[in-house]
DNA sequence: CATGAATGAGTCTTCATTCAT
DNA sequence: GATGAATGAAGACTCATTCAT
């Protein structure tokens, strides 16, 4: 009960204040509970940062790989794999924001905890979720509704075209506003923004 | 010139490291020099990397507004445009995501000495970037070139491919590389991946 | 615990190296403690300061007041409150040198912590102390054993040349010394050292 | 006379800060005149503030020897005395709190620069204008105008008064002002706030 | 189990002093 | 002589982590 109040403390935290801003007193504080409980359910504050993330992520990899085995019209999949990401990105924005940032730094050097076999395990699911995308992408071209182009960069790029939706404010945390950048996010992605000659 | 070598040290430490993980004494290290002349020429270390981000992108936001009062057709401005911004971040990525990361965390409290006037300078500036953008597709919309949509948005989305694109290293540090990718991405977002019917 | 032997360890710093030459890591190496743990206690060395100078205050003010309100001859009272401030500089003495140095330098500019209400309430305290003196004059000229004069520049007076015995080390630290001592300074005081004629 | 200008500028400097608050930054830009040039004419900080020191005091001493040889009424030197402290002080009293504040901090521990022989010169000056006015007193004693008591004290105490009186504003930078509270402390200390029965 | 007092390694920052021009 | 850029030792302060209760 103390871990899910300490776990929901510090997603609040390091979300608002990304990962190095974050102290452990802030999270404390803020699940009502003492410093050595924190030490007592995770080993440090890296520790705790990785757990949240994995739980986090957990139930919307399962969506994803859901959808993708769904037997539809890969063109109806894009628009519902944008949909899953946008709702949880919209939930969780912000502490994706600070893990891609640390992803960066904590990679370059050997950092105390954060082991690197975490950090492969991060990279490898990260890799997988854009993986379902391109999956659906490559189902579309060999039924000749997409056009033939490099599915890993057209994943790469609708990806952070969600991304940047959710963090510049553009859909806001309602299934309607959801649902309609999802539509408006697959309209420019399948069809551009040129005008059709 | 001891000012110089702390600035490309600084550039590169906090590429690498990000804000908070950077130190004076690797910057010092790298830069060959003494604490002390550091702050002779930076008040502090917030004010050295707000230094650092103005004068890395001064160059950048010349290039594209003389691209943006061209001429020539909007779509073969977007491509250009396209082309002096995968240029910038290949050069400037990486300092640019912590600039991004950070404004996110600084802006939320008081921080002693990154003044508010300069938080606010960056977003402008910011801001003005992605107009250069909207501006062009605004062009376009009034041409007849490209289709009615949301212009702001639109723009946010190229920009966040043309990072996107960066950040995976989709795209090498030469003229060939960036001339390339500024082709393919110019392609998929005017023209959308669907196959034309 | 931690926190009195802070206190006490500060108490000496303070008083043998003065405000600025008393640095932390001394006081943690006296108080056989560590660093983190005087941040703990103290919001920073001013504040540490502070709390010096309040506690030990606080009985001679009480002190203070109990022997103004004696229903006794002024020229008594003047004896005792001359001894109450004698055993009082005699114990702080060394630590109310730096204070009163550091009062005038600190209130020039804006030191961050020590803070504007604190300094003021240090000295409407000190006032106050001055003012005891102060009104057992005024009672004495009242009843006509003291010859009119200014009680507010007499009553200075008489506080610098306590103050004057204290630190020239004419008094010892013992009860005998102290009783003389406060003897011989109400004696010239109230009667000068002119021979009378 | 860059030479002048320093020591005036940094007259100024430490008197209003005290000593560690002064830096050596803020008396060049006071001067007008460059960091080396400070160090070409005096060994280090401390060195310059010894020079002040002397500087300042020096027509202060003659005049005080002056007048203890004079062959007038030791009350009438008395007074006269009074006066040459109370000048002194209202012109330099800033400098010479700070002096006194170092001399205690400074003696306790070998400080660098500021030597052992220039603490014992000091001392000893201080004494000695001390000892003028133990000098004059124990003439009044022999002239059997002045009771008889420890002038070495008395001395002390009168002294003590005429720095409070200076530091606590009592008197003002002209002649009258300064002549006026000679007189009252003169009457004080002569012949005691007692009335005389 | 839960706690929080104690800790000290690690940072930023200041400022007296030097030395090449 | 005068200068000021360069320096680094020293100091205040933070915060993740430990451990005895």
């Amino acid at each position: 009960m103390k871990r899910r109040q300490i776990l929901d403390a510090a997603y609040t935290v390091f979300s608002r204040k990304g990962y190095h801003r974050a102290t452990v007193d802030e999270i404390i504080a803020l699940a009502d509970t003492g410093k050595g409980t924190v030490y007592k359910y995770f080993v440090n504050k890296e520790q705790l940062f990785y757990t949240l993330i994995t739980e986090r992520s957990s139930n919307f990899e399962k969506e994803l790989k859901r959808i993708a085995t769904l037997d539809e019209p890969p063109l109806d999949k894009v628009k519902q794999t944008i949909r899953v990401f946008l709702e949880f990105y919209v939930a969780n924005g912000d502490l994706w924001r600070v893990l891609m940032h640390e992803m960066r730094c904590l990679g370059h050097e050997e950092t105390a905890s954060f082991t690197e076999a975490q950090r492969k395990k991060y990279r490898e699911r990260f890799a997988q979720n854009i993986g379902m995308l391109q999956a659906i992408l490559q189902e579309g071209i060999e039924q000749g509704t997409i056009r033939n182009c490099d599915i890993h960069k057209a994943a790469y790029g609708l990806y952070s075209v969600i991304v940047m939706v959710v963090f510049q404010g553009f859909v806001a945390d309602s299934k309607e506003s959801i649902d309609e950048a999802a539509e408006r996010i697959a309209d420019i992605f399948l069809y551009g923004v040129a005008k059709q000659s």
